[in-house]
DNA sequence: ATAATTTTGTGATCTACATCAAAAGAAAAC
DNA sequence: GTTTTCTTTTGATGTAGATCACAAAATTAT
């Protein structure tokens, strides 16, 4: 909980009510190794924030996982289609570490957004979330293989450290054999 | 105006009140072809509409123009990194016929969130948003020059008609001639 | 209309990366 | 600690699409 506290401080203060409504209002989850955090055909009504472990979002096309990418410690995930639209998710989030987490409800942050400074929080977290999409969509479709892995190095070096090579070739879309070439070169 | 009425529309009903508030708070903007909506350097603080014509959004990479999208006919667009964080744009916003846009800058569009028919229709458009990325972004990394062009024919018919070839080759990431190609088979 | 410029089309090559195959290494199960 | 299974490495081969070079067509300017 302290750590969420910290993350979103890097944002704006908090006075103790607020934080006192943090407490109240999100509930910590614990998943072990492989197991899923959500799976296709489920609503996605929560927001997550990774306190210890990885976990991955992948999809089905055709069968095979398209991995879209795995997130590490101190940091918000959800699947945002289902969330924001509140539709049938088409994604699995997946433990790949035993993993803590702490979680909102859709119905809890509604009441979170009397608190002004959490407001001011998500908007600004809104606000670095687009800025990342849209580096990020920039980056992984215009360079070639090494360039999108060097790029993977520069903004999530602890993915690239943790994560399996086959999911890591699936996130930047080359093949396996590509990323351990690239990783001997 | 009738036309951005219309497009809020299809999300929510509208009320008279807001109405008259969408009047007194939009602006009509004119930009002949080829002329520059905003520039890398400004800090973009307006969402527009398209009313009329067709806009470009690129970016230069090593001097070359990468075309992240373009939008025709009533369709929303902003330079979305400048705008959600206040930070100078590195996009280019162009029009690429003569076009007729409604804007409402980011100090209205605070204005206008007194009405809460207005700020769902904003939920309910950025949800929209949201998704759309999410399935594009997907699309667009995936599948081989052909899938990506068909990919556009299925969510942007009336951008393939009407954008130079070029401008569509750069978006989709495959050379002039590949596209040239797939237009022939 | 005519010339200049820009955009698109077509063939010939080249290359980055996929795919196939099989071995080596690590992790999980027993 | 051995076996089984999963993951990564390494080499050989194939291919989609890039790049180059120029021709045809379409726009734009004069």
């Amino acid at each position: 909980m302290e750590q969420l506290i910290n993350y979103i401080e890097e944002f704006v203060k908090l006075d103790d009510d607020a934080k006192a409504a943090l407490h109240e209002l999100t509930e910590m989850e614990h998943f072990s190794k492989n197991k899923y955090i959500l799976e296709p055909g489920q609503r996605c009504n929560k927001i997550w924030f990774l306190k210890r472990g990885m976990v991955r979002k992948f999809y089905l096309n055709d069968g095979q996982e398209e991995t879209v990418w795995i997130h590490t410690e101190n940091q918000t995930f959800t699947s945002l289609e289902s969330y924001a639209q509140n539709t049938p998710s088409k994604e699995y989030l997946q433990a790949c570490e035993d993993s803590e987490l702490i979680c909102i409800t859709k119905g809890n942050s509604e009441k979170l957004a009397e608190f002004p400074k959490i407001v001011a929080f998500v908007n600004a977290m809104m606000g670095r979330e687009f800025a990342n999409i849209d580096k990020h969509t920039k980056a992984l479709n215009q360079r070639d293989a090494k360039g999108k892995y060097e790029y993977l190095r520069e903004i999530a070096p602890e993915l690239l450290k943790r994560a399996k090579l086959g999911h890591i070739a699936s996130i930047i879309g080359v093949s396996r054999e590509t990323v351990s070439r690239i990783r001997k070169a």
